[in-house]
DNA sequence: ATTGTGTTATAATAGGTATATAACACACGT
DNA sequence: ACGTGTGTTATATACCTATTATAACACAAT
Protein backbone atom coordinates (compact mmCIF):
# COMPACT_ATOMS: atom_id res chain seq x y z
CA UNK A 1 0.00 0.00 0.00
CA UNK A 2 1.13 3.74 -1.29
CA UNK A 3 -0.13 4.98 2.79
CA UNK A 4 2.63 5.17 5.47
CA UNK A 5 0.98 6.17 8.77
CA UNK A 6 3.18 7.90 11.66
CA UNK A 7 0.66 7.31 14.53
CA UNK A 8 2.97 9.03 16.65
CA UNK A 9 2.77 12.14 14.48
CA UNK A 10 0.74 15.32 15.65
CA UNK A 11 -0.15 15.80 12.26
CA UNK A 12 -3.75 14.04 12.08
CA UNK A 13 -3.86 10.61 10.33
CA UNK A 14 -6.77 12.08 7.98
CA UNK A 15 -4.00 14.94 6.76
CA UNK A 16 -1.80 12.40 6.22
CA UNK A 17 -3.53 10.37 4.04
CA UNK A 18 -4.15 13.64 2.68
CA UNK A 19 -0.73 14.76 2.32
CA UNK A 20 0.23 11.33 0.59
CA UNK A 21 -2.44 11.09 -1.71
CA UNK A 22 -1.18 14.38 -3.06
CA UNK A 23 2.95 13.49 -3.10
CA UNK A 24 1.97 10.27 -4.95
CA UNK A 25 -0.17 12.41 -7.17
CA UNK A 26 2.66 14.89 -8.03
CA UNK A 27 5.38 12.14 -8.53
CA UNK A 28 3.53 10.39 -10.64
CA UNK A 29 2.52 7.04 -8.55
CA UNK A 30 -0.83 8.47 -9.02
CA UNK A 31 -2.27 9.04 -12.47
CA UNK A 32 -5.07 10.58 -13.39
CA UNK A 33 -8.44 8.27 -13.63
CA UNK A 34 -6.45 5.84 -11.62
CA UNK A 35 -8.76 4.37 -8.98
CA UNK A 36 -8.27 4.28 -5.54
CA UNK A 37 -8.58 1.70 -2.63
CA UNK A 38 -12.16 1.72 -1.33
CA UNK A 39 -12.79 3.63 2.03
CA UNK A 40 -13.03 -0.01 3.69
CA UNK A 41 -10.33 -1.76 2.09
CA UNK A 42 -8.12 1.29 2.30
CA UNK A 43 -9.17 1.67 6.09
CA UNK A 44 -8.62 -2.41 6.66
CA UNK A 45 -5.38 -2.69 5.01
CA UNK A 46 -3.91 0.13 7.42
CA UNK A 47 -5.55 -0.54 10.07
CA UNK A 48 -7.80 2.33 10.82
CA UNK A 49 -11.35 3.22 10.88
CA UNK A 50 -13.45 3.74 7.50
CA UNK A 51 -14.48 7.15 8.65
CA UNK A 52 -11.13 8.32 8.91
CA UNK A 53 -10.17 7.34 5.36
CA UNK A 54 -13.46 8.91 4.15
CA UNK A 55 -12.78 12.22 5.77
CA UNK A 56 -9.74 12.65 3.61
CA UNK A 57 -11.13 11.48 0.30
CA UNK A 58 -13.86 14.09 0.75
CA UNK A 59 -11.64 16.73 1.47
CA UNK A 60 -9.64 15.76 -1.28
CA UNK A 61 -12.96 16.05 -3.29
CA UNK A 62 -14.18 19.35 -2.09
CA UNK A 63 -10.58 20.42 -3.21
CA UNK A 64 -11.11 18.49 -6.83
CA UNK A 65 -8.58 16.28 -6.38
CA UNK A 66 -10.32 13.20 -6.41
CA UNK A 67 -13.82 12.32 -8.08
CA UNK A 68 -16.41 10.33 -6.72
CA UNK A 69 -18.24 8.40 -8.89
CA UNK A 70 -21.58 5.72 -7.63
CA UNK A 71 -20.30 3.31 -10.16
CA UNK A 72 -16.49 3.73 -10.70
CA UNK A 73 -15.38 4.32 -6.79
CA UNK A 74 -12.88 6.94 -5.76
CA UNK A 75 -10.75 8.24 -8.71
CA UNK A 76 -7.84 10.34 -9.28
CA UNK A 77 -9.39 13.24 -10.89
CA UNK A 78 -9.24 12.67 -14.83
CA UNK A 79 -8.30 16.59 -15.42
CA UNK A 80 -5.86 16.07 -12.83
CA UNK A 81 -5.35 18.86 -10.14
CA UNK A 82 -7.36 22.28 -10.21
CA UNK A 83 -4.22 24.83 -11.80
CA UNK A 84 -2.67 27.24 -9.58
CA UNK A 85 -4.36 30.61 -9.44
CA UNK A 86 -3.68 34.03 -7.41
CA UNK A 87 -5.75 32.58 -4.25
CA UNK A 88 -3.52 29.29 -4.44
CA UNK A 89 -0.64 31.99 -4.75
CA UNK A 90 -2.16 33.98 -1.60
CA UNK A 91 -2.91 30.77 0.51
CA UNK A 92 1.09 29.38 -0.43
CA UNK A 93 2.49 32.67 0.86
CA UNK A 94 0.47 32.46 4.07
CA UNK A 95 1.89 28.96 4.71
CA UNK A 96 5.22 29.82 3.50
CA UNK A 97 5.90 32.56 5.63
CA UNK A 98 5.82 31.43 8.89
CA UNK A 99 8.53 28.27 7.91
CA UNK A 100 10.55 30.93 6.12
CA UNK A 101 10.66 33.13 9.36
CA UNK A 102 11.78 30.40 10.81
CA UNK A 103 14.43 28.82 8.53
CA UNK A 104 15.54 32.88 8.28
CA UNK A 105 15.84 33.17 12.22
CA UNK A 106 17.71 30.21 12.48
CA UNK A 107 20.40 31.86 9.61
CA UNK A 108 19.51 29.72 7.04
CA UNK A 109 20.59 30.88 4.01
CA UNK A 110 18.41 31.76 0.80
CA UNK A 111 20.24 29.51 -1.15
CA UNK A 112 19.97 26.70 1.15
CA UNK A 113 16.18 27.25 1.79
CA UNK A 114 16.16 27.18 -2.06
CA UNK A 115 18.22 23.96 -2.64
CA UNK A 116 15.95 22.27 -0.12
CA UNK A 117 13.05 23.10 -2.24
CA UNK A 118 14.93 21.74 -6.04
CA UNK A 119 15.30 18.59 -3.91
CA UNK A 120 11.92 18.16 -3.37
CA UNK A 121 10.59 18.95 -6.68
CA UNK A 122 14.02 16.52 -8.15
CA UNK A 123 11.98 13.91 -6.78
CA UNK A 124 8.24 14.75 -7.93
CA UNK A 125 9.68 15.59 -11.76
CA UNK A 126 11.91 12.21 -11.28
CA UNK A 127 8.89 10.47 -10.54
CA UNK A 128 10.84 8.21 -7.92
CA UNK A 129 8.36 6.51 -5.43
CA UNK A 130 10.62 6.29 -2.49
CA UNK A 131 10.46 9.02 0.13
CA UNK B 1 0.61 45.85 19.19
CA UNK B 2 2.30 43.96 16.59
CA UNK B 3 0.09 40.58 16.74
CA UNK B 4 -2.92 40.77 14.71
CA UNK B 5 -4.70 37.51 15.22
CA UNK B 6 -7.56 36.08 12.58
CA UNK B 7 -10.15 34.27 15.25
CA UNK B 8 -11.98 32.68 11.99
CA UNK B 9 -8.76 30.86 11.16
CA UNK B 10 -7.80 27.28 11.84
CA UNK B 11 -4.93 27.97 12.96
CA UNK B 12 -4.73 28.30 16.90
CA UNK B 13 -4.23 31.61 18.54
CA UNK B 14 -1.23 30.73 20.17
CA UNK B 15 0.51 29.32 16.93
CA UNK B 16 -0.31 32.40 15.45
CA UNK B 17 1.23 34.46 18.14
CA UNK B 18 4.05 31.90 17.77
CA UNK B 19 4.13 33.02 14.22
CA UNK B 20 4.14 36.32 14.22
CA UNK B 21 7.00 36.74 16.88
CA UNK B 22 9.39 34.34 14.77
CA UNK B 23 8.12 36.86 11.31
CA UNK B 24 8.86 39.93 13.53
CA UNK B 25 12.56 38.29 14.62
CA UNK B 26 12.79 37.30 11.13
CA UNK B 27 12.17 41.30 9.68
CA UNK B 28 13.96 42.82 12.38
CA UNK B 29 10.99 44.55 14.38
CA UNK B 30 11.81 42.62 17.38
CA UNK B 31 15.79 42.69 18.23
CA UNK B 32 17.27 39.76 20.05
CA UNK B 33 17.39 41.24 23.91
CA UNK B 34 14.11 43.17 23.64
CA UNK B 35 11.65 42.69 25.86
CA UNK B 36 7.96 41.44 24.77
CA UNK B 37 5.05 42.45 26.79
CA UNK B 38 3.99 40.39 29.67
CA UNK B 39 0.98 37.42 29.39
CA UNK B 40 -1.27 39.84 31.61
CA UNK B 41 -0.20 42.45 29.19
CA UNK B 42 -0.34 41.44 25.51
CA UNK B 43 -3.55 39.53 26.46
CA UNK B 44 -5.24 42.40 27.36
CA UNK B 45 -4.08 44.30 24.23
CA UNK B 46 -5.43 41.44 21.92
CA UNK B 47 -8.63 40.36 23.94
CA UNK B 48 -7.66 37.04 24.97
CA UNK B 49 -6.72 35.02 28.05
CA UNK B 50 -3.44 34.65 30.06
CA UNK B 51 -2.45 31.11 29.69
CA UNK B 52 -2.70 31.70 25.18
CA UNK B 53 -0.50 33.78 25.70
CA UNK B 54 1.57 32.15 27.40
CA UNK B 55 1.35 28.81 25.75
CA UNK B 56 2.93 30.50 23.27
CA UNK B 57 5.75 32.20 25.48
CA UNK B 58 6.60 28.61 26.88
CA UNK B 59 6.86 27.12 23.34
CA UNK B 60 8.98 29.36 22.45
CA UNK B 61 11.14 29.73 25.17
CA UNK B 62 11.24 25.72 24.37
CA UNK B 63 12.04 26.25 21.21
CA UNK B 64 15.50 29.20 22.37
CA UNK B 65 13.77 31.99 20.41
CA UNK B 66 12.56 33.46 23.90
CA UNK B 67 14.34 33.89 27.21
CA UNK B 68 12.27 33.96 30.80
CA UNK B 69 13.75 36.14 33.43
CA UNK B 70 12.31 36.34 36.75
CA UNK B 71 13.38 40.08 36.77
CA UNK B 72 13.98 41.28 33.25
CA UNK B 73 10.87 39.69 32.34
CA UNK B 74 9.94 37.98 28.71
CA UNK B 75 12.74 39.21 25.83
CA UNK B 76 13.76 37.74 22.64
CA UNK B 77 16.94 35.46 23.10
CA UNK B 78 20.21 37.88 22.97
CA UNK B 79 21.93 34.94 21.15
CA UNK B 80 19.39 35.45 18.36
CA UNK B 81 17.46 31.82 17.31
CA UNK B 82 19.04 28.71 17.36
CA UNK B 83 21.02 27.77 14.29
CA UNK B 84 19.99 25.58 11.73
CA UNK B 85 21.24 22.31 11.75
CA UNK B 86 20.83 18.79 10.25
CA UNK B 87 17.51 18.30 12.50
CA UNK B 88 15.94 21.17 11.84
CA UNK B 89 16.45 20.75 7.93
CA UNK B 90 14.84 17.24 7.96
CA UNK B 91 12.11 19.50 9.73
CA UNK B 92 12.09 21.71 7.17
CA UNK B 93 11.67 19.04 4.24
CA UNK B 94 9.26 17.00 5.88
CA UNK B 95 7.12 20.25 6.30
CA UNK B 96 7.37 22.11 2.44
CA UNK B 97 7.02 18.42 0.85
CA UNK B 98 3.61 18.26 1.37
CA UNK B 99 2.68 22.01 0.22
CA UNK B 100 5.26 21.52 -2.86
CA UNK B 101 3.13 18.69 -4.01
CA UNK B 102 0.16 20.45 -3.65
CA UNK B 103 1.75 23.29 -5.89
CA UNK B 104 3.07 20.94 -8.49
CA UNK B 105 0.12 18.73 -8.87
CA UNK B 106 -1.30 22.58 -9.97
CA UNK B 107 1.08 22.41 -12.08
CA UNK B 108 2.81 26.01 -10.24
CA UNK B 109 6.17 25.79 -12.11
CA UNK B 110 8.98 25.33 -9.97
CA UNK B 111 10.43 28.69 -10.98
CA UNK B 112 7.01 30.51 -9.41
CA UNK B 113 7.43 28.47 -6.73
CA UNK B 114 10.66 30.05 -5.98
CA UNK B 115 9.80 33.25 -6.78
CA UNK B 116 7.00 33.38 -3.84
CA UNK B 117 9.79 32.06 -1.34
CA UNK B 118 12.06 35.12 -3.05
CA UNK B 119 9.48 37.49 -2.52
CA UNK B 120 9.07 36.36 1.78
CA UNK B 121 12.53 36.25 1.70
CA UNK B 122 12.47 39.43 0.50
CA UNK B 123 10.60 41.04 2.96
CA UNK B 124 12.29 39.61 5.69
CA UNK B 125 15.67 40.72 4.35
CA UNK B 126 14.36 44.16 3.61
CA UNK B 127 13.11 44.93 7.08
CA UNK B 128 9.52 46.29 5.84
CA UNK B 129 7.12 45.86 8.56
CA UNK B 130 4.08 45.49 6.69
CA UNK B 131 2.49 42.41 6.02
C1' DA C 1 2.12 46.87 51.73
C1' DT C 2 1.18 47.14 47.03
C1' DT C 3 2.00 46.13 42.44
C1' DG C 4 3.71 43.44 38.70
C1' DT C 5 6.66 39.60 37.17
C1' DG C 6 6.29 34.40 35.58
C1' DT C 7 4.29 30.03 37.22
C1' DT C 8 1.18 26.52 38.75
C1' DA C 9 -3.27 24.49 39.76
C1' DT C 10 -8.05 23.50 38.96
C1' DA C 11 -12.17 23.59 36.51
C1' DA C 12 -15.32 24.29 32.72
C1' DT C 13 -16.62 24.72 27.92
C1' DA C 14 -16.13 23.92 23.15
C1' DG C 15 -14.34 21.72 19.24
C1' DG C 16 -11.56 18.29 16.67
C1' DT C 17 -9.90 13.48 16.07
C1' DA C 18 -10.78 8.76 15.85
C1' DT C 19 -13.40 4.94 16.88
C1' DA C 20 -17.55 1.60 16.81
C1' DT C 21 -22.11 0.24 14.95
C1' DA C 22 -25.62 0.64 12.14
C1' DA C 23 -28.26 1.66 8.41
C1' DC C 24 -29.33 3.58 3.67
C1' DA C 25 -29.41 3.91 -1.65
C1' DC C 26 -27.28 2.41 -5.47
C1' DA C 27 -24.92 -0.70 -8.85
C1' DC C 28 -22.83 -5.05 -10.14
C1' DG C 29 -22.50 -10.15 -10.83
C1' DT C 30 -24.65 -14.42 -10.72
C1' DA D 1 -34.26 -11.86 -6.94
C1' DC D 2 -30.13 -12.23 -4.01
C1' DG D 3 -25.95 -11.10 -2.04
C1' DT D 4 -22.02 -8.20 -2.23
C1' DG D 5 -19.57 -4.00 -2.47
C1' DT D 6 -19.88 0.99 -3.55
C1' DG D 7 -20.18 5.81 -1.11
C1' DT D 8 -23.02 8.13 2.41
C1' DT D 9 -25.30 9.32 6.62
C1' DA D 10 -26.46 8.98 11.47
C1' DT D 11 -25.39 8.16 16.50
C1' DA D 12 -22.63 7.56 20.21
C1' DT D 13 -18.44 7.39 22.62
C1' DA D 14 -13.73 8.47 24.17
C1' DC D 15 -9.85 11.26 24.04
C1' DC D 16 -7.21 15.24 23.28
C1' DT D 17 -6.61 20.16 22.28
C1' DA D 18 -7.78 25.00 22.59
C1' DT D 19 -9.55 28.57 25.24
C1' DT D 20 -11.35 30.67 29.06
C1' DA D 21 -12.07 31.70 34.12
C1' DT D 22 -10.37 31.99 38.93
C1' DA D 23 -7.19 31.53 42.06
C1' DA D 24 -3.08 31.18 44.26
C1' DC D 25 2.12 31.09 44.70
C1' DA D 26 7.17 32.92 44.85
C1' DC D 27 9.79 36.56 43.67
C1' DA D 28 11.28 41.46 42.78
C1' DA D 29 10.60 46.41 42.61
C1' DT D 30 8.47 50.81 44.36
Amino acid sequence: MFIQLKFDSEVPIYEQIKQQIKIGMAKGTLQPGERLPSVRQLAKDIGINLHTVNKAYQQLRDENFLLIHRQRGVVIHPDGAPKTDEIHKETLKAELAPIIADAFCREMSENDFLSVCYEIFKEMKGGSSDG
